[in-house]
RNA sequence: GCGAAGGUGGCGGAAUUGGCAGACGCGCUGGCCUUAGGAGCCAGUGCCUUCGGGCGUGCGGGUUCGAAUCCCGCCCUUCGCACCA
């Protein structure tokens, strides 16, 4: 029996030697045909675990195929290495932040290089050294002289238990991104990157980026949230503009009120004195409130009315001012129109609390309807309804009419009728009309509005309470759909522009304000600008003083890098704690200052990463931008998801700033974007031990502390939940190879996929097989030199061939394309199995199976690059597979040889034909071969042939009657 | 609620200008080897079957000689956003 296979003897041995032959280095003068390869830099958390291989095996196995082709392939790594858990950890063990930090890069590396994952290590960079934020801090500067950072007091998310602010995005539901605190709403006066400056070029440019999943590109969209309307002010009665947006300019005749944000600096000067009292207390509570409060979707409205009136622009109704929670300061101008007939929300809050309802939108669906009470009617009307032509139902005396709105005039005539004094019915639908037997009242204004309610409560005591005409329609199961609706439609009971169509309202009602100076067209965004302030001690130091006389004065460039105090303690207000490093003299006037004690918000440092790579050491510039435009932007950037939209967002955001500054000739950074799936594995969680590892987990699922019945489910592989596999007991077991096989071939890399051990070994099967069949022929082919060709091949042989071939291509294809490298590794396995299968024919021709191992050996090599190696080297032809040029496949292989093809009788296959591959191309041919197969001869007969369709190359397909 | 992606054997998944469904791997079954095996090797493995065949890609329709793939209508799962005016 021959050597069996060993890792552990095998892959030690190569470790060190593709660092060593400096394969992993880039040559960064020359671009001709160079290839920016890049991972998402990790932060050095503490250990690497199966799950984050997904990553970075995978980009291993690209850049070594891309070596192998030729390509000039910058591949760099470092370490976003400032953050939250050094700190804390710091704070917790005592340990420096920075010392705590190395210690796990230095563990990364380590593993890294277990796995045999190379990088170009001479660009090595860490976000937490002053080279590296020295270059943040000037990052920081000149988004301040470009006017890009600016400080305002506002309103922050406070993580009561990180003691620091979160941005917008770091607030997931409500709660801290980080620790699962409900965030707090607090003020402070804090730094922003005005990223709202950019909105438009942010969302627009998603157009320039085809190579991105559109999944991302449409969450950033969604996180950009463009929305088109007008701007319209309105006046308070004393006369002070309240300007509002609304995506609805179209419904402006219907607003019967205003709603502030309970944050509106207006709301103090507007509040009437009786008013004030209970003004005062909502807005209390609302500051009071949470996030998770606030937000919560089921709530009901709530709100209170100040006092105060304005005037509607257009047609001069007074309508109450409210203040109400559901309307964010944060958002447009932190007021609201609103208009109860077309929104929801407004809807909702006006049958609340008692506010007029006037349609303005006649429903596109042009169907109306009327109620006719028992009793309000004379007999007849039903005799006459039907007569007519309308379709009602009749239901305990009551009539429940459904009629199309080009017939309403005919319908009120009609019914007008037959009411029976002092009552009266109603049409709803395109606007609402009251029918009593004197008049036909239109609810088409607040004055309408109220006279009809006025009539009706005069008729019948029965509706009395009933505060608005919307409260009294409401009360009729019947009409309450078509009371609201949000669609776009006819403009109705709106002055000048009433029998506007739907599809023109909102652009010429845009144009008769501005016409009128009352309003403007005006675009609006969800994003936010970008607050990058931390209260923390591990960041970049924002490089400001603050002086009493010249107040915030940028830090010279020259006096960069600000650093951070070496100090042995840290305060849980991190720079703020640190006295002497808070005293310092103003840089301008000389006098007592100090500097701003904030660091920077940890995705400032990452965001502009990537251009510092180039050239990791330089101590002029924070990057080479003769250098950083011949290599960005990146071509290949493979990282999570989970950074969808905060760290790409930012990135693009500074990449066009820093374009705009002239630094960067390109302004989006990355080109392609490669987004893989998590590895999740089983969680075990008990109610009292908390998270339980899988390998402590006892019989029946049982907790090891106290036997309870544990919750399973499976998740990302994750620290936090001790779900994690250790690369090292695997490599300990396996090999490295092993680990990487499985890893790429367990499924497709962009989806989540779970762990598993029997696949693992699977794949040891897989190579411990690869293994035994070639070390088994080195003896036969290592001095083989003759090339083989397929002409002198027998029939076995030139199946195994074209196999290969074939084999070569789709792997090929696999790496430049989709990188599907699971169906890739599959091909191969293919390949070995079938080189297994001519091994064991007749004849055996040793230049073919020279040709295949050689080749097998090439192609499996980014995947398990030590079993190849240590291959290759056996084979005896010199040299690594690193600088041995990928393999090329044979154009013939794809027409050579036969070919099988299906033939289909009535849809079904009968019958398999073995064909030169010559006839199968030529469609009148296979048609004929197909016929006289005795097969299909014997399917068709006594039956008629209707017709008969061959598809050159793939099948045959016979319709019989 | 809005938006997106997805639904294929016992499991992970293959197959997309419409053309042999289930590649490859796991698991399972049987056999071999072994003192033993949670190791390894070989064979089988979508479901049903009266062994002719029939049925099968979430469900129901449709287009087509032919549909996992295209069209219409549902159901379910996952993810993102969520009072954004």
């Amino acid at each position: 029996m021959n050597e069996p296979y060993d890792p552990k003897a095998i892959e030690e041995r190569w470790r060190d030697f593709w660092r060593e032959k400096g394969f992993f280095k880039a040559d960064i003068e020359d671009t001709a045909r160079k290839f920016y390869y890049l991972n998402m830099f990790p932060y050095p958390s503490g250990k690497l675990h199966a799950g984050h291989g997904r990553n970075y095996i995978l980009g291993d196995a690209i850049v070594r195929f891309l070596i192998m082709r030729g390509y000039n392939v910058l591949n760099p790594m470092g370490w976003d290495a400032f953050g939250l858990p050094a700190e804390n950890a710091a704070i917790e063990q005592g340990v420096h932040p920075r010392d705590w930090t190395w210690r796990n890069i230095e563990e990364f590396k380590r593993q890294f290089r277990a796995w045999g994952v190379e990088y170009d290590w001479d660009r090595e960079i860490a976000t937490c050294e002053p080279e590296y934020y020295k270059w943040t801090q000037w990052l920081f500067l000149k988004l301040y002289e470009r006017g890009l950072a600016y400080r305002a007091e506002s309103e922050v998310n406070w993580c009561p238990h990180c003691d620091t602010v979160l941005a917008n995005e770091q607030v997931v539901n409500g709660r801290c991104e980080r620790c699962g605190s409900v965030v707090e709403r607090k003020k402070l006066t804090q730094w922003f990157f005005k990223i709202t400056a950019y909105a438009q070029r942010l969302l627009d440019d998603l157009e320039k980026l085809p190579d991105w999943p559109e999944r991302v590109k449409l969450m950033q969209k969604n996180w950009i949230g463009r929305s088109e309307g007008a701007l319209v002010t309105f006046r308070s009665e004393r006369g002070d503009p309240i300007e509002v947006f609304t995506t609805r300019p179209d419904t402006l005749w219907g607003a019967t009120f205003l709603v502030l944000a309970p944050e509106h600096p207006l709301v103090e000067k507007l509040t009437a004195p009786e008013r004030r009292a209970e003004v005062e207390e909502y807005r209390r509570q609302a500051a009071r409130q949470t996030e998770v409060e606030r937000l919560s979707t089921e709530r009901e409205k709530t709100g209170v009315f100040i006092g105060a009136y304005a005037k509607n622009p257009v047609n001069g109704e007074e309508i109450p001012i409210w203040i109400a929670d559901y309307v964010l300061m944060g958002y447009g101008t932190g007021a609201i129109m609103a208009v109860p007939a077309h929104d929801e929300r407004d809807f909702q809050f006006a049958l609340k609390f008692g506010i007029p309802v006037v349609p303005v939108i006649a429903p596109p669906s042009g169907v109306a309807r009327s109620y006719l009470m028992r009793g309000t009617f004379q007999e007849g009307l039903k005799g006459a309804l039907a007569g007519a032509g309308f379709d009602f139902e009749e239901k305990d005396g009551a009539l429940y009419v459904t009629l199309a709105e080009k017939d309403r005039e005919r319908y009120i005539s009609l019914v007008q009728g037959y009411l029976k004094p002092g009552s009266w019915t109603e049409v709803v639908g395109a606007g609402w009309q009251f029918v009593f037997p004197d008049e036909v009242a239109n609810v088409g204004s607040l004055e309408e509005e109220r006279a009809v309610l006025a009539k009706c409560q005069e008729l019948e005591p029965a509706v009395r309470e009933r505060r608005t005409v919307a409260e009294l329609l409401w009360g009729v199961e019947f009409y309450r759909e078509l009371l609201f609706h949000a669609e776009y439609g006819e403009m109705i009971n709106s002055g000048p522009l009433t029998g506007t169509p739907g599809d023109q309202a909102v652009r010429r009602t845009c144009e008769w304000l501005e016409e009128r100076g009352i309003g403007r067209y005006a675009v609006t965004y969800r994003l936010r600008d970008w607050l990058i302030s931390r209260q923390r001690y591990w960041g970049a130091p924002i490089p400001m003083v603050h002086c009493e006389r010249c107040g915030a004065v940028p830090v010279p460039e020259e006096e960069l890098p600000v650093l951070l105090p070496d100090v042995p303690f840290i305060g849980k207000r991190g720079l703020a704690d640190i006295p002497e490093f808070v005293a310092t003299t103003c840089p301008r006037c000389g006098g007592p200052a100090r500097r701003d004690t904030d660091t920077m918000d940890t995705f400032v440092d990452s965001a502009w990463y990537y251009l510092r790579y180039i050239s990791p050491n330089d101590e002029e510039k924070a990057f080479d931008s003769e250098l950083v435009n011949r290599w960005l932007p990146v071509d290949l950037y493979v990282g999570g998801v989970e950074h969808a939209i905060l760290h790409l967002l930012y990135s693009r955001f500074i990449t066009k700033a820093l374009y705009d500054m002239g630094y960067l000739s390109f302004d989006e950074p990355f080109k392609r974007l490669f987004t893989q799936g998590m590895i999740t594995y089983p969680a075990y969680w008990c109610p009292e031990h908390h998270w339980i590892p899988p390998g402590e987990v006892g019989e029946g699922n049982r907790c090891p502390h106290c036997g309870t019945e544990l919750q399973v489910q499976v998740l990302a592989m994750s620290k936090s939940k001790k779900n994690v596999v250790p690369p090292d007991e695997l490599i300990a077991k396996y090999g490295a190879d092993t680990e990487r096989l499985y890893t790429l071939f367990m499924g497709p890399p962009e989806r989540d996929i779970e762990w598993s051990e029997e696949g693992v070994r699977g794949a040891w099967r897989f190579l411990s097989r690869l293994w035994a069949l070639i070390t088994e022929q080195l003896p036969r082919i290592k001095d083989v030199r003759d090339p083989v060709a397929p002409e002198g091949l027998d029939r076995a042989g030139e199946a195994l061939w074209k196999k290969l071939h074939l084999t070569i291509k789709k792997v090929t294809e696999e790496f430049e394309g989709r990188l599907g490298l699971n169906t890739a590794i599959a091909a191969l396995m293919e390949l070995t199995s079938a080189l297994g299968e001519y091994l064991e024919g007749e004849t055996v021709d040793v230049r073919l199976v020279r040709e295949v191992v050689r080749n097998l050996i090439l192609l499996i090599s980014p995947f398990t690059p030590f079993v190849a190696e240590e291959l290759w080297s056996r084979l005896g032809e010199g040299g690594s597979v690193l600088e041995t040029p990928w393999p090329e496949y044979d154009q013939r292989a794809l027409a050579a040889g036969e070919v099988e093809i299906p033939v289909q009788i009535n849809g079904k296959v009968r019958a398999r034909l073995r064909l030169p591959s010559a006839v199968a191309e030529d469609e009148e041919a296979l048609q004929e071969a197909a016929l006289a197969d005795p097969v299909v001869q014997a399917r068709l007969a006594g039956k008629q042939v209707k017709r008969v369709i061959a598809v050159p190359g793939k099948l045959v397909s016979i319709v019989v009657g």
